[in-house]
RNA sequence: GCCCCCAUGGUCUAGCGGCCGAGGACGCCACCCUUUCAAGGUGGAGAUCGCGGGUUCGAAUCCCGCUGGGGGUACCA
């Protein structure tokens, strides 16, 4: 069994009952890179079989999580395909063509036991201590007790006739031989009494129909490998390689991660300011490593480099830490800044502090220079708009203390930054180094320590403790607006100062 | 309860019988750099490779048992 074939088509299949969250993200990254790398086919079907709790917006949830992180399908919703329709909600005639193939052959049964009956007798299984599951009431029924039920206008569902003994065994890709005792399993439901099929029927139906070669899914569905198999054997097809990803679980540990752990949301991860190449990287190292020290992927690279078999069987935590680091590296190493300040941009019109930034503009390279100064303090894209605001708007007030260090007196910093305002006017800001050399000087004229004429001249100038360089903050800052607002801060400071003279 | 899967530092992992007195990354600590905050650099703490049996000249690596964790047990996927 390998995994490099030729022809190669998977498919990630969702059902459109939620956000679409990391786990399901990560399954299809998986199986998206494997596709990428044997230059096969990528498809995305939509799982919509379950009625009641289908949600028409988790479809283009679904869609933009996949396409916000760089994966593209090949066949599909939105491009088609020659398999299609590829909702399985419209592919009910082949589900009923199927399962009388299979009602025919003797490999199934109607079952006409209510809803009701079912939980009663799980109810009764409990509370006996005997583990749970249907009491194959149907499985014998004669023609004429079948014919009684239709009369009563009961709906039936169609079962799986399970063999009652012996083993059904399959290979994972991963883990290897797995096998079930039949005498363990289910008649599982194969067609519900709504026409819909189940899970089971429709993925092997979907899946030979439109040529799987590969089942790629998440470890969940291991315990259902032997009904899929049955099945495959029944309809006497050749059985796909069966791919379990491992789950991906609560950082605590505590259970798999699901879609009431909101964060784990694709798109809340967008909207938290999270760029997709870090999501796609973290992701890929989840359960899969390339050598002992390389953990930096771009999707080219982790096209190229990926392997099926070297994805690791055993489930992971997902560490927002971890994801959090690879996040603030790709920001300040990774993304190009001229990159990175367009994605800032929409966030700093959404939030009023441009109108708008037209290409080529002196505003787009203004944004450009601040967002290469700040973004090594930048973790989130979302800290971006607060991170340059003051190079492109007046810092709001500030409160005066921050104007004087420790260990300084309110006159010494007044004094530093009156000196200090006046060496600017005179040389301006766009010599860094002039400036620097200036300004060093000008602290051992004065007798104060370099930090105690730097911090108030940054807090004036930015309306804060912590900004970037206090040179190439002034030059971008510019002269004329560096002067103004350092002479806003002196007059905070001589109020303070004639206050303490009182 | 029953079935199935998994098992290397707190977390993600490298390791696929000798190169391992276990390597990398995140996190943590210290130091360096330094005009602030970061970033960066250097170093450090942290794993009897879950436990117990085997197999072998030799096991983190193979086998069995146990324990622990996870998954499944619906006319949900």
């Amino acid at each position: 069994m390998t995994s490099s074939t030729d022809n190669v088509r998977v498919r990630f299949a969702p059902s459109p009952t939620g956000d679409l969250h990391v786990g399901g993200v990560r399954t299809a990254l998986f199986t998206y890179l494997f596709a990428r790398q044997n230059e096969g086919t990528f498809i995305l079907r939509i799982e919509d079989t379950d009625q009641a709790r289908y949600d028409e917006s988790s479809i283009t949830s679904i869609t933009e999580s996949l396409r916000w992180i760089g994966l593209d399908w090949d066949e599909g919703p939105d491009v088609g395909g020659p398999a299609g329709p590829y909702f399985q909600s419209q592919r009910l005639d082949l589900y009923r063509k199927y399962v009388d193939k299979l009602l025919a052959e003797d490999y199934a049964y109607e079952c006409y036991c209510s809803p009701e009956r079912l939980a009663q007798l799980r109810e009764e299984q409990r509370k006996a201590g005997r583990p749970p599951g249907y009491d194959r009431h149907c499985r014998n029924l004669t023609d004429e007790q079948r014919q009684e039920y239709r009369d009563q206008g009961i709906k039936p569902v169609v079962r799986l006739k399970v063999p009652l003994d012996g083993t059904t065994s399959g290979m994972d890709l991963l883990r290897g031989p797995i096998s079930f005792e039949n005498g363990k399993l289910e008649d599982a439901v194969l067609l519900k009494s709504d026409g819909y099929p189940t899970y089971h029927l429709a993925v092997v139906v979907d899946d030979k129909e439109m040529g799987i070669t590969h089942v790629t899914r998440g470890e969940e569905w291991i315990p259902s490998m032997p009904l899929h198999l049955i099945l495959w054997d029944a309809f006497g097809w050749d059985r796909p390689v069966f791919v379990h990803m491992p789950v991906i679980l609560k950082p605590d540990g505590k259970g798999k991660l699901s879609k009431r752990d909101g964060a784990a949301s694709m798109l809340a991860l967008r909207d938290e300011g999270y760029l997709h190449e870090a999501v796609l990287n973290y992701l890929a190292m989840v359960g899969w490593a390339y050598d002992d020290h390389t953990e930096i992927f771009s999707k080219e690279d982790l096209i190229e480099k990926f392997s099926l078999e070297r994805v690791s069987p055993s489930p992971a935590r997902f560490n927002y830490e971890k994801l959090e680091w690879m996040n603030q590296h790709y920001i300040n190493h990774i993304i190009p800044v001229e990159d990175l300040a367009s994605r800032v941009v929409p966030l700093l019109v959404e939030q009023g502090l441009v109108d708008e930034v037209p290409p080529g503009s002196d505003t787009e390279k203004l944004v450009t220079e601040a967002v290469g100064l700040i973004k090594d303090k930048m973790k989130f894209l979302t800290e971006g708009p607060d991170l340059i605001s003051y190079f492109l708007t007046e810092p709001p007030d500030y409160d005066t203390s921050l104007l004087v260090p420790r260990k300084t007196e309110p006159a010494e910093a007044l004094r530093g930054l009156e000196a200090a305002r006046d060496v600017i006017s005179e040389i301006g800001v766009d010599d860094e180094e002039e400036v620097e050399k200036r300004l060093r000087a000008l602290a051992e004229e004065v007798g104060l320590k370099v930090g105690q004429l730097f911090m108030p001249i940054r807090v004036a100038v930015t309306g804060r403790t912590a900004s970037p360089g206090l040179f190439e903050t002034l030059r971008v800052v510019n002269k004329e607006r560096s002067i103004a607002r350092m002479n806003r801060a002196i007059e905070k400071l001589k109020s303070e100062v004639s206050v303490a003279a009182d």
